[in-house]
DNA sequence: GTCCAGGGCCTAC
DNA sequence: GTAGGCCATGGA
């Protein structure tokens, strides 16, 4: 099948319908949930997300007025806490120095300026700065995270040394040039590689396998 | 008790 | 340019 990614996407999409990412409710959550879910699971996150949030943190200013060590605390449940709250504390000192704190000025900006400005703020890789732009400035990015990478390489249609770059700009060819599709798409293989194939042992039942017979379970590395 | 989850930086070769 | 160490919680 000549064009098996957006296919697959295509399955997913009528499997599960449209998922409705980002999980957070405003720009700012986006931006912290994405430094915060660095190598550590959702869950662990949630509970960082609700202590700011009931500390009345989750607000651009309130926590460009805190300092780092009041915060840190709160994150503690994501894992290497005190690496992300200086983390954070870096891109909000960006986001008022570069931009006075308005963020609508921010994602005025064209996409790869602002894509290289925020790989500047030490501790944003590739995978954070793209989920902030696709989630919360609405740009057309594609986002490459751990399931992508494993569930593709793992179906051949990728290497398993594969470069973030090399993947982004694979997925990206393949696809049409459209923000919702790039949303949507991530999200899927987050909740197939989070969610479903972890409750779902019949990989039957997986979408994704039932486009081609040579296909076998990302999850686990058994043919089923 | 062990394993591992939606990374990224620094250092040494 | 890259392998390996470091960061350091909580649920299964």
């Amino acid at each position: 099948m000549e064009d098996m990614i957006l296919e697959i996407y295509r399955r997913l999409l009528f499997e599960y319908g449209h998922r409705n990412w980002w999980p957070a409710k405003t720009p700012f959550e986006v931006i912290i949930g994405a430094i915060l879910t660095q190598n550590v699971s959702w869950k662990n996150v949630r509970t960082a997300i609700n202590n700011l949030k009931s500390e009345g943190l989750l607000d651009f200013e309130r926590l460009h007025q805190s300092e780092v060590d009041t915060f840190a605390l709160l994150i503690r449940s994501s894992r290497y806490y005190n690496q992300k709250a200086k983390k954070i504390k870096r891109f909000i000192d960006f986001f008022y120095d570069e931009y006075e704190g308005n963020f609508q000025e921010m994602i005025q900006e064209e996409t790869l300026a602002l894509r290289s400005k925020l790989l500047n703020i030490n501790g944003l890789g590739e995978e954070t700065v793209d989920s902030i732009l696709l989630y919360a400035c609405n740009k057309p990015v594609f986002v490459v995270d751990a399931y992508t990478k494993r569930i593709f390489s793992r179906y051949g249609l990728i290497t398993q040394d594969a470069k973030y770059k090399e993947i982004q700009n694979f997925f990206m060819r393949k696809l049409p040039h459209e923000i919702g599709i790039y949303n949507d798409f991530h999200a899927q293989l987050v909740h197939l590689g989070n969610e479903i194939c972890k409750t779902h042992p019949n990989c039957n039942a997986c979408p994704i396998l039932q486009i081609n017979s040579k296909f076998y379970c990302h999850y686990g590395n058994k043919k089923p």
